[in-house]
DNA sequence: AGACAGTACCTTGCAACACAAGGTACTATT
DNA sequence: AATAGTACCTTGTGTTGCAAGGTACTGTCT
């Protein structure tokens, strides 16, 4: 039983753990970018998006993160029907929305740089 | 105080709070590539390099990850007397370490890739 | 009409993690 | 003896991603 022990006490310890630390911080950017770049979404929408550009994100961890960021001003949405189910809420940015992504967008490209100066 | 309440509720809905969260996640990253580039490290090392490399970290997030990457035996470590102060820890990768940092360094790439292409 | 499948929304509870704040201990200088 | 500098480390807190579960609407097939 003690390998199971000291496997369990290490799981975390592994490359896909790691990999999901880095995709964490990331999200709020994509997500805002995919609502920049389609004018509006919902949820589904981005989850696919994001899906196809091989960044996996859960509704567990989307729908929170768009309540988020509604409360802060940076997003609104509006009811639309569907003909193929329930109403869908589709996402748009606010003019505060807009710049606050403007900026995080530049704080990704210096990381980015910042991080190849370091382990290139 | 109602505007004290709005104001501490949204206080976590800004840019530096946001850029916080991206640099989580890449710092174990930077930490493995800081002591592969410099063959061995002690942590003030570390906290200078990625300083001058503008990515803040600090003792308190620092040790406890140094910990955790020698519990997972990615890292080893020697003490060495210094003539300026207590002694000093110096921390080299493991073989295993090695290995791990090569994935990880082609997951940050992969990422790096992925958001591109949403944002751009 | 009733059952099902598909789509869409949302919440609860947990675990991981970065960080602020505080602490200990050694050396050299004043 | 006191201080400054360097180095190590721990505790508690807040934010967050995510697994798991739940509700509700629409159209289709018996």
């Amino acid at each position: 039983m003690q390998g199971t022990v000291l496997s369990t006490m290490f799981a975390f310890m592994n490359v896909e753990n790691a990999k999901a630390q880095m995709r964490k911080g990331i999200l709020e950017l994509c997500i805002l970018g995919i609502i920049e770049k389609e004018k509006e979404a919902y949820p589904s929408d981005i989850i696919q998006i994001m899906k196809k550009a091989e960044i996996i994100v859960v509704e567990g961890t989307l729908y929170p993160l768009l309540s988020r960021l509604k409360k802060g001003g940076l997003l609104q949405y509006k009811w639309v029907e569907s003909n193929s189910g329930p109403p869908r809420k589709y996402y748009t940015l606010t003019g505060e929305g807009s710049q606050y992504y403007l900026e995080l967008k530049a704080s990704w490209f210096n990381l980015s740089e910042s991080v190849s100066k370091i382990i290139k």
